[in-house]
DNA sequence: AGCCTACTTTACGCATACGTCAATTGTTTT
DNA sequence: AAAACAATTGACGTATGCGTAAAGTAGGCT
């Protein structure tokens, strides 16, 4: 039988608030059991909510997370199902590779300004 | 002489309300000049807002990016403001190369989808 | 002069993403 | 059993990032 976590202890390792992880609940991006009225979390709901943990960091909303899970989900059994998929995927993926263009572009940025900031560091400290 | 914007051509441009960029002067994040009542947007404020949008493209919130352009415009000469300037810029570093791992992780992932589902159009479909 | 257009400030509105009580209930510890 | 603790569901509050009138001004066209 599978491990099940409380709420706090999942926050706790995911560092989010009960609060937070009964937001993401109530905008349908989990849907953990329950023990009597207490959720329980196992290791699949850990995964979803680990994935959104990172989505977050790269800046989506949660709505733009909510349809990210669907592309999971989606039954790509039927055709016009398959292509809107695709499709769907295709876009966030050509978002996220803007994302990384301007990633590497800001990071240059910063080790360069670092760079500067230690060579005076050096010659005048 | 240099070439001047109106905020509606600017905004054009980079894809903005005029709205969005006052507001972002109101942040303090631009400072145009102006003649008579009106703001008008040199090279070095348009270069200023691209870093903006950029940014924001990143996910940062407003004050985020406040911070970092204040590490354009801190002064090195202070040993002092200058370890300051390289603990933050670190830390800014910190976080986008967290976020490059995440937007790698998440590409990975939305690859292994879209082969999955146009393998299945081909055979398939 | 009168009008249109572009700009201005002020102000209220709104969606997102939670924080923070409040009141209640079930569990566990003493 | 009483107290303390962990969880629950509302409900209201708040910061962010603008949108959207509203009301006024300044310049150009007919």
């Amino acid at each position: 039988m599978e491990k099940l976590m409380t709420i706090t202890e999942l926050g706790d390792e995911l560092g989010l608030t009960p609060r937070a992880i009964r937001f993401y609940e109530s905008k349908g991006l989990l849907s953990p059991g329950r023990v009597g009225s207490n959720r329980v979390y196992n290791y699949r709901d850990r995964a979803r909510l680990k994935l959104i943990v990172r989505a977050k960091r790269l800046g989506f909303s949660l709505s733009d997370i909510a349809e990210y899970l669907d592309l999971y989900r989606s039954d790509p059994q039927q055709l016009e199902q398959r292509q809107l998929l695709i499709a769907k995927v295709r876009a966030r993926i050509a978002v996220l590779e803007q994302q990384k263009i301007d990633l590497t572009t800001t990071l240059d940025e910063l080790y360069e300004i670092e760079r500067q900031a230690t060579a005076e560091s050096a010659s005048v400290g």
